[in-house]
DNA sequence: ACATCCGTCACGTGACACATTACACCTGTA
DNA sequence: TACAGGTGTAATGTGTCACGTGACGGATGT
Protein backbone atom coordinates (compact mmCIF):
# COMPACT_ATOMS: atom_id res chain seq x y z
CA UNK A 1 0.00 0.00 0.00
CA UNK A 2 1.83 3.24 -1.24
CA UNK A 3 1.64 6.44 0.48
CA UNK A 4 -0.12 7.83 -2.78
CA UNK A 5 -3.51 5.71 -1.60
CA UNK A 6 -5.63 8.36 -0.01
CA UNK A 7 -7.83 5.63 1.35
CA UNK A 8 -4.82 5.27 4.06
CA UNK A 9 -4.05 9.52 4.66
CA UNK A 10 -5.28 9.98 7.94
CA UNK A 11 -3.86 13.78 8.09
CA UNK A 12 -4.14 16.33 5.17
CA UNK A 13 -1.52 16.36 2.78
CA UNK A 14 1.21 19.59 2.61
CA UNK A 15 -0.65 22.11 0.57
CA UNK A 16 1.75 23.58 -2.09
CA UNK A 17 1.23 27.08 -0.61
CA UNK A 18 2.59 25.76 2.64
CA UNK A 19 5.68 24.65 0.54
CA UNK A 20 6.29 27.94 -0.62
CA UNK A 21 5.79 30.44 2.36
CA UNK A 22 7.92 27.60 4.59
CA UNK A 23 10.56 26.31 2.44
CA UNK A 24 10.97 28.17 -0.72
CA UNK A 25 10.81 31.77 -0.10
CA UNK A 26 13.19 31.41 2.81
CA UNK A 27 15.58 29.53 0.96
CA UNK A 28 15.53 32.06 -2.19
CA UNK A 29 15.13 34.84 0.52
CA UNK A 30 11.58 35.92 -1.32
CA UNK A 31 8.85 38.24 -0.08
CA UNK A 32 5.14 37.47 -1.25
CA UNK A 33 5.89 41.00 -3.36
CA UNK A 34 9.29 40.13 -5.22
CA UNK A 35 7.68 36.36 -5.53
CA UNK A 36 4.88 37.67 -7.64
CA UNK A 37 7.26 39.64 -9.56
CA UNK A 38 9.13 36.77 -10.50
CA UNK A 39 6.37 34.69 -11.93
CA UNK A 40 4.38 37.46 -13.57
CA UNK A 41 1.10 37.26 -11.62
CA UNK A 42 -0.31 39.86 -9.48
CA UNK A 43 0.28 40.41 -5.44
CA UNK A 44 -2.56 38.81 -4.37
CA UNK A 45 -2.47 35.92 -6.65
CA UNK A 46 0.56 34.91 -4.48
CA UNK A 47 -0.89 35.74 -1.54
CA UNK A 48 -3.80 33.43 -0.98
CA UNK A 49 -1.68 30.97 -2.86
CA UNK A 50 0.61 31.11 0.89
CA UNK A 51 -2.95 31.22 2.85
CA UNK A 52 -3.92 28.05 1.07
CA UNK A 53 -6.85 29.56 -0.51
CA UNK A 54 -6.23 29.18 -3.53
CA UNK A 55 -5.02 25.68 -5.64
CA UNK A 56 -1.88 25.30 -7.82
CA UNK A 57 -3.17 25.52 -11.55
CA UNK A 58 -1.61 24.03 -14.62
CA UNK A 59 -0.12 27.21 -15.98
CA UNK A 60 1.27 28.03 -12.07
CA UNK A 61 3.10 25.21 -11.63
CA UNK A 62 4.55 25.70 -15.18
CA UNK A 63 5.84 29.25 -13.56
CA UNK A 64 6.49 27.82 -9.94
CA UNK A 65 8.89 24.98 -11.73
CA UNK A 66 11.00 27.58 -14.15
CA UNK A 67 11.79 29.73 -11.58
CA UNK A 68 12.80 27.41 -9.11
CA UNK A 69 14.43 24.87 -11.38
CA UNK A 70 11.70 21.71 -10.78
CA UNK A 71 9.11 19.95 -12.53
CA UNK A 72 5.29 20.88 -12.65
CA UNK A 73 4.88 17.69 -11.79
CA UNK A 74 6.31 18.09 -8.35
CA UNK A 75 3.35 21.26 -7.88
CA UNK A 76 0.49 19.26 -9.72
CA UNK A 77 1.17 15.96 -7.63
CA UNK A 78 0.91 18.19 -4.50
CA UNK A 79 -2.14 19.81 -5.15
CA UNK A 80 -3.67 16.61 -6.55
CA UNK A 81 -2.74 15.14 -2.73
CA UNK A 82 -4.78 17.88 -1.31
CA UNK A 83 -7.66 18.08 -3.33
CA UNK A 84 -8.64 14.11 -3.18
CA UNK A 85 -8.08 14.14 0.12
CA UNK A 86 -11.01 16.81 0.35
CA UNK A 87 -12.98 15.15 -2.17
CA UNK A 88 -12.73 12.02 -0.30
CA UNK A 89 -14.16 13.67 2.76
CA UNK A 90 -16.79 15.67 1.01
CA UNK A 91 -18.31 13.15 -1.11
CA UNK A 92 -18.16 10.43 1.58
CA UNK A 93 -21.27 9.53 1.43
CA UNK A 94 -22.55 9.68 -2.47
CA UNK A 95 -19.61 7.16 -3.37
CA UNK A 96 -20.57 4.88 -0.84
CA UNK A 97 -23.11 4.16 -3.11
CA UNK A 98 -20.82 3.57 -6.07
CA UNK A 99 -20.32 -0.70 -6.03
CA UNK A 100 -17.43 -2.43 -7.82
CA UNK A 101 -18.20 -3.65 -11.47
CA UNK A 102 -16.88 -7.03 -12.53
CA UNK A 103 -15.45 -7.36 -16.21
CA UNK A 104 -18.14 -8.86 -18.92
CA UNK B 1 14.98 11.57 -17.99
CA UNK B 2 11.34 9.98 -17.12
CA UNK B 3 8.50 9.98 -19.48
CA UNK B 4 6.50 11.93 -16.68
CA UNK B 5 8.63 14.93 -17.74
CA UNK B 6 6.66 16.83 -20.10
CA UNK B 7 9.41 18.72 -22.19
CA UNK B 8 9.58 15.48 -23.75
CA UNK B 9 6.44 14.90 -24.84
CA UNK B 10 5.94 15.88 -28.59
CA UNK B 11 2.36 13.71 -28.78
CA UNK B 12 -0.25 14.79 -26.77
CA UNK B 13 -0.82 12.30 -23.52
CA UNK B 14 -4.16 10.03 -24.22
CA UNK B 15 -7.18 11.96 -22.61
CA UNK B 16 -9.05 9.81 -19.76
CA UNK B 17 -12.26 9.87 -22.05
CA UNK B 18 -10.22 7.94 -24.18
CA UNK B 19 -9.48 5.59 -21.93
CA UNK B 20 -12.92 4.54 -20.88
CA UNK B 21 -14.36 4.72 -24.62
CA UNK B 22 -11.60 2.28 -25.82
CA UNK B 23 -10.89 0.30 -22.63
CA UNK B 24 -13.24 0.79 -19.86
CA UNK B 25 -16.61 0.54 -21.56
CA UNK B 26 -15.96 -2.25 -23.92
CA UNK B 27 -14.63 -4.61 -21.05
CA UNK B 28 -17.31 -4.10 -18.97
CA UNK B 29 -20.20 -3.57 -21.33
CA UNK B 30 -21.38 -0.68 -20.94
CA UNK B 31 -23.07 2.24 -23.14
CA UNK B 32 -22.58 6.20 -21.67
CA UNK B 33 -26.04 6.35 -20.37
CA UNK B 34 -25.33 3.04 -18.09
CA UNK B 35 -22.52 4.17 -17.07
CA UNK B 36 -23.60 7.10 -15.94
CA UNK B 37 -26.25 5.37 -13.96
CA UNK B 38 -23.07 3.45 -12.04
CA UNK B 39 -21.37 6.55 -11.52
CA UNK B 40 -24.37 8.45 -9.91
CA UNK B 41 -23.81 11.43 -12.37
CA UNK B 42 -25.88 12.27 -15.61
CA UNK B 43 -25.98 10.83 -19.45
CA UNK B 44 -24.23 14.54 -20.50
CA UNK B 45 -21.57 14.53 -17.80
CA UNK B 46 -20.32 10.85 -19.13
CA UNK B 47 -20.64 12.10 -22.74
CA UNK B 48 -18.57 15.38 -22.78
CA UNK B 49 -16.36 13.29 -20.65
CA UNK B 50 -16.41 10.71 -23.53
CA UNK B 51 -16.42 13.30 -26.59
CA UNK B 52 -13.26 14.70 -24.26
CA UNK B 53 -14.83 17.91 -23.61
CA UNK B 54 -14.27 18.02 -20.06
CA UNK B 55 -11.93 16.96 -17.42
CA UNK B 56 -11.43 14.07 -14.72
CA UNK B 57 -12.51 16.34 -11.82
CA UNK B 58 -11.16 14.72 -7.77
CA UNK B 59 -14.70 13.71 -7.43
CA UNK B 60 -15.07 11.68 -10.70
CA UNK B 61 -11.63 10.28 -10.11
CA UNK B 62 -13.15 9.01 -6.94
CA UNK B 63 -16.36 7.90 -8.50
CA UNK B 64 -14.62 6.00 -11.34
CA UNK B 65 -11.60 4.29 -9.19
CA UNK B 66 -14.81 2.72 -6.92
CA UNK B 67 -16.68 2.06 -10.28
CA UNK B 68 -13.75 -0.45 -11.97
CA UNK B 69 -11.54 -0.69 -9.17
CA UNK B 70 -8.39 1.41 -9.21
CA UNK B 71 -7.27 4.40 -7.99
CA UNK B 72 -7.67 7.48 -7.98
CA UNK B 73 -4.54 8.56 -8.87
CA UNK B 74 -4.98 6.42 -12.03
CA UNK B 75 -7.46 8.71 -13.81
CA UNK B 76 -5.81 12.60 -11.97
CA UNK B 77 -2.54 11.92 -13.48
CA UNK B 78 -3.58 10.80 -16.51
CA UNK B 79 -5.84 14.80 -16.43
CA UNK B 80 -2.73 16.06 -14.94
CA UNK B 81 -0.13 15.10 -17.69
CA UNK B 82 -3.25 16.22 -21.06
CA UNK B 83 -3.77 19.78 -18.38
CA UNK B 84 0.17 19.81 -18.75
CA UNK B 85 0.81 19.06 -22.25
CA UNK B 86 -1.81 21.90 -23.09
CA UNK B 87 -0.93 24.39 -20.64
CA UNK B 88 2.46 24.47 -22.46
CA UNK B 89 1.35 25.19 -25.84
CA UNK B 90 -1.21 27.93 -24.57
CA UNK B 91 1.60 29.93 -21.82
CA UNK B 92 4.72 29.20 -24.08
CA UNK B 93 5.60 32.87 -24.56
CA UNK B 94 4.64 34.10 -20.68
CA UNK B 95 6.49 31.07 -19.52
CA UNK B 96 9.56 32.57 -21.25
CA UNK B 97 9.65 35.27 -19.06
CA UNK B 98 10.47 33.49 -16.12
CA UNK B 99 13.84 32.52 -15.60
CA UNK B 100 15.40 30.37 -12.97
CA UNK B 101 16.17 31.53 -9.48
CA UNK B 102 19.62 30.61 -7.66
CA UNK B 103 19.18 29.73 -3.81
CA UNK B 104 20.63 33.04 -2.00
C1' DA C 1 -47.29 3.04 -35.36
C1' DC C 2 -45.60 3.55 -30.88
C1' DA C 3 -42.61 3.22 -26.90
C1' DT C 4 -37.97 2.98 -25.36
C1' DC C 5 -33.31 3.73 -25.23
C1' DC C 6 -29.42 6.42 -26.67
C1' DG C 7 -26.36 10.33 -27.86
C1' DT C 8 -26.38 15.23 -27.99
C1' DC C 9 -27.60 20.24 -27.75
C1' DA C 10 -29.10 24.49 -25.15
C1' DC C 11 -29.28 26.76 -20.91
C1' DG C 12 -28.52 27.90 -16.00
C1' DT C 13 -25.69 27.61 -11.71
C1' DG C 14 -21.92 27.48 -8.49
C1' DA C 15 -17.04 27.29 -7.86
C1' DC C 16 -12.68 29.17 -8.71
C1' DA C 17 -8.26 31.16 -10.81
C1' DC C 18 -7.07 35.26 -12.27
C1' DA C 19 -6.74 40.93 -12.55
C1' DT C 20 -7.86 45.60 -10.70
C1' DT C 21 -8.42 48.73 -7.11
C1' DA C 22 -8.19 50.27 -2.62
C1' DC C 23 -7.08 50.15 2.26
C1' DA C 24 -4.28 49.73 6.64
C1' DC C 25 0.12 48.73 8.64
C1' DC C 26 4.78 49.22 9.01
C1' DT C 27 9.67 51.26 8.34
C1' DG C 28 12.59 54.17 6.82
C1' DT C 29 14.35 59.22 6.14
C1' DA C 30 14.30 64.30 6.05
C1' DT D 1 6.56 65.03 13.21
C1' DA D 2 5.53 64.26 8.48
C1' DC D 3 5.80 61.83 4.38
C1' DA D 4 7.05 58.31 1.01
C1' DG D 5 7.56 53.38 -0.30
C1' DG D 6 6.92 48.71 0.45
C1' DT D 7 3.93 44.96 2.23
C1' DG D 8 -0.20 42.08 3.32
C1' DT D 9 -4.99 41.69 2.34
C1' DA D 10 -9.98 42.67 1.55
C1' DA D 11 -13.62 43.82 -2.12
C1' DT D 12 -15.19 43.41 -6.67
C1' DG D 13 -15.52 41.85 -11.54
C1' DT D 14 -14.54 38.45 -15.31
C1' DG D 15 -13.86 34.20 -17.78
C1' DT D 16 -13.74 29.33 -17.54
C1' DC D 17 -15.55 24.97 -16.35
C1' DA D 18 -17.83 20.86 -13.97
C1' DC D 19 -22.15 19.85 -12.98
C1' DG D 20 -27.67 19.45 -13.43
C1' DT D 21 -32.17 20.03 -16.06
C1' DG D 22 -34.85 19.79 -20.05
C1' DA D 23 -35.62 18.82 -24.79
C1' DC D 24 -34.68 17.03 -29.40
C1' DG D 25 -33.63 13.47 -33.31
C1' DG D 26 -32.34 8.95 -34.52
C1' DA D 27 -32.10 3.98 -33.93
C1' DT D 28 -34.27 -0.36 -32.37
C1' DG D 29 -37.83 -3.41 -30.94
C1' DT D 30 -42.69 -4.88 -30.13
Amino acid sequence: MAISNMEARKIKPTHPGEMLREDFMPDYGLTATTLAEKLGVTRQTVNELLNERRSISPAMALRLSRLFGNTPEFWLTAQLAVDLWEAQRSYKKELSHIHLLKAA
